[in-house]
DNA sequence: TCTGGGGTCCTAGGACCC
DNA sequence: TCTGGGGTCCTAGGACCC
């Protein structure tokens, strides 16, 4: 295996940073970005020197921190001044990985010759560009895999540029301690530390045939990127596939009460075809799930006689197996569908039970809904079940009735 | 400081088969 | 009667990430 270079770019406070980029006034300022009811998804430096972190409520912040600024996020803006960020990086690199919406990594590998630059100087390049061209800071690490460029563009925040050289990755893997290693979330954490491994270091000393017996998989392939072993490909293609889509959603107060959950479900299960919609997938199963208090989940799984992503059809199932996962006497604060197995394409095969038919034709109005949202906004319609369920006792039984289904405004 | 939303991958263990 | 060993597929759930 010859020797990589992998670059791995950061973006500082995304969120907050594209907002600074957006409005400048806001430079220097406590801003933080979440939604009312929710938590603080991204906050800027100057906030973080207040106390606030990452997770904290936002009726928290409004309460201890009142001159802290808080925007609702703009995920728009996010999305744009993330892909443009990408490009940047595509100047230079052709396998970039689109890891999240504020960092990638790129393989520079061989670039130093044509571009007559060293890998230093190409990362300086991107660094200068992303700050000069869209006003936001990010952080940058260059290293031989993916996990060490992690370290790397850790290690000086914010806009920072680090490059671990070849053999210089035990300088940075003694200050490493196991829980910032990428992989390595708090259950590991424990268990390592219980076993007297503190540091990134020491995870390496161990030896890789220690860590087969103790670990799983993952934990294998970390162990030889921090060993300077590239085993993590970069995957370049475009994030257009997904093999499972999510919607859940969390309302206070947390409540048993059914129809209101079935309401709930009914709205998760639209946007989640919606979605897999507009990147034409469609699930061979679905799971739907509810959230209790405290915490824990009851799931049901369901394996569709035939893949659709017709909401009406997927609904319908919803409310035949909802006793499955609710109990009377349990207090629920937030509800889930799930698309999984997701198949790219419609899928025309078997037509068991009649639902091919039915589900084809719910594909050719959504078609046709999808066209309208489009021109005109979203949630200019959407499901009976959806809006009507606190006075309904059954939803989605009578799919395929579109004009008692569908309600258009 | 009681905790949002959206993803991926892996494993243990059961069912079933020869 | 009681006993092998091995393979595959699927599911539930855990752990981790941003």
């Amino acid at each position: 295996m010859t020797k990589k270079t992998i670059l791995h770019i950061d973006g500082d406070a995304f969120f907050v940073g594209v907002e600074v980029a957006k409005n400048p006034k806001l430079k220097g300022r406590p801003v933080v970005t979440g939604e009312d009811r929710g938590i603080v998804s991204a906050l800027s430096y100057e906030a973080k020197a207040l106390g606030i972190v990452r997770g904290m409520p936002i009726f928290r912040v409004k309460k201890d921190f009142p001159k802290v600024l808080i925007l609702p996020g703009d995920y728009e803006s996010y999305a744009r001044y993330s892909s443009l960020m990408f490009d940047i990086v595509r100047r230079y690199a052709d396998d970039v990985e689109e890891y999240s919406i504020d960092e990638c990594f790129a393989d520079l590998t061989g670039l130093e010759p044509p571009l007559k630059m060293s890998y230093r100087q190409i990362a300086e390049r991107i660094k200068k560009e992303v700050n000069d061209e869209l006003k936001l800071s990010v952080s940058l690490g260059v290293a031989s895999t993916k996990v060490l460029a992690k370290v790397a563009s850790k290690w000086v925040k914010p806009n920072g540029l680090t490059v671990i050289e070849p053999g210089k990755e035990r300088d940075f893997l003694i200050k490493t301690s196991v829980e910032k290693i990428w992989g390595i979330g708090p259950k590991t954490s424990i268990f390592l530390k219980k076993r007297g491994i503190e540091t990134a270091e020491d995870f390496v000393a161990k030896g890789i045939s220690w860590v087969r017996q103790q670990l799983s998989k993952p934990y294998e392939a970390i162990w030889q990127e921090l060993s300077g072993i590239s085993v993590m490909e970069i995957d370049a293609r475009p994030k257009t596939v997904y093999s499972s889509i999510q919607k859940t959603r969390t309302f206070h107060p947390p409540t048993n009460d059914r129809v209101f959950l079935l309401s709930q479900l009914s709205k998760n299960m639209e946007e989640a075809c919606a979605k897999a919609r507009h990147y034409k997938l469609v699930p061979k199963k679905i799971s739907i799930f509810l959230k209790t208090q405290n915490f824990k989940y009851s799931v049901c799984d369901i394996i569709l006689q035939s893949p659709t992503n017709a909401p009406e059809v997927l609904i319908s199932l919803v409310d035949e197996r909802f006793e499955k996962i609710h109990s009377k006497s349990v207090i629920y604060r937030t509800t889930g569908v799930t698309l999984r197995d997701l198949q790219s394409g419609s899928v025309s095969q078997g037509d068991l039970f009649g639902d091919r038919a039915k589900a084809d034709r719910f594909e050719l109005i959504h078609k046709q809904i999808d066209l309208l949202e489009n021109k005109f906004g979203k949630k200019m319609v959407y499901l009976a079940s959806t809006h009507k369920a606190l006075k309904r006792k059954k939803i989605g039984t009578d799919s395929d009735d579109l004009d008692r289904d569908l309600l258009f405004l």
